[in-house]
DNA sequence: TACTATTACATAGTTAGCTATACAATGCTA
DNA sequence: TAGCATTGTATAGCTAACTATGTAATAGTA
């Protein structure tokens, strides 16, 4: 029960459950959180473009999308020379919760890391980081 | 993008990913190793029981014991004293690959850790289980 | 002893991830 | 230019997590 895998999992479910609860009142949930960073960058992205921002799979992103329409925070136009393709634009509400949006998951962040000083995070984000680099190359191998 | 959260969650689908792939061939997917874990301690627990040496919620437990006993890795008795309860127990099966599935979780954390040090790993563990600390203190506050 | 409260487990419904596959539009090539 | 391959997105079906609620059995109490 105190293997690595275990804590990660672990740790991202409690995350997610912490950021679930704190932007529940803006009316979105964790899922769509990496989608609207990106659309808060730039909008009008296609849903490739998009899906290249992102690291989940298509057809995840897919369902994502349909949920962030059905709840009135994006909506789709017609691409103007691929009709395959539609452009996501956020709505007004989609573009209103940006800030509190930002704000409650840094101050999770802030919260959860509280007691690591500046030094552990910075390593603890580092070894994340080169973990997840390793797992991606094994993957290819 | 570098948040911490984002990272964890993503670390975390990862190893998912990994490790149902290496476990596949025994039949098992991730979300049943816990259980196994705990079973493989000690057999015959009641779903109560188990449920106390797991972090997931009673709901979750029960579906996975469904798929489990679909599976063909536990069957369910009746309980002696109590007809709400159910003793749960591995079958020959589910006891059977009790080896495999240790060497190749033990495997997988060894190699994604492999780029960092003793003390590095070490340390990565000891920041993951006081940030779960941390939570879950924020939480109940 | 008859209610009522509690307990053990199951079920419903949702999100969010995955793979595999379908489908229509586009692009390339013989 | 007709036909095939590729691409952009959607859909189906699965696991695994969550909350909320149902149900039957047990336990506690007036």
């Amino acid at each position: 029960m105190n293997s690595a895998g275990y804590l990660v999992n672990n740790l991202a479910r409690l995350l997610v459950e912490v950021l679930r609860k704190r932007i529940a009142p803006l009316g979105i949930v964790p899922g769509q959180f990496p989608a609207l960073l990106a659309l808060w960058e730039k909008d009008g992205l296609t849903q490739k473009e998009l899906l290249a921002m992102l690291d989940i799979e298509q057809a995840t992103l897919a369902n994502t999308l349909i949920r962030m329409e059905r709840d009135g925070l994006i909506s789709r136009k017609e691409h103007p020379a691929d009709a395959r393709a539609r452009t996501i634009h956020l709505t007004d509400q989609g573009r209103s919760i940006r800030d509190s949006a930002y704000q409650a998951a840094m101050q999770i962040n802030e919260e959860v890391l509280a007691d690591l000083s500046e030094d552990e995070t910075r390593a603890f984000l580092s070894y994340m980081r080169r973990v997840i680099g390793k797992i991606k190359d094994v993957e290819n191998s």
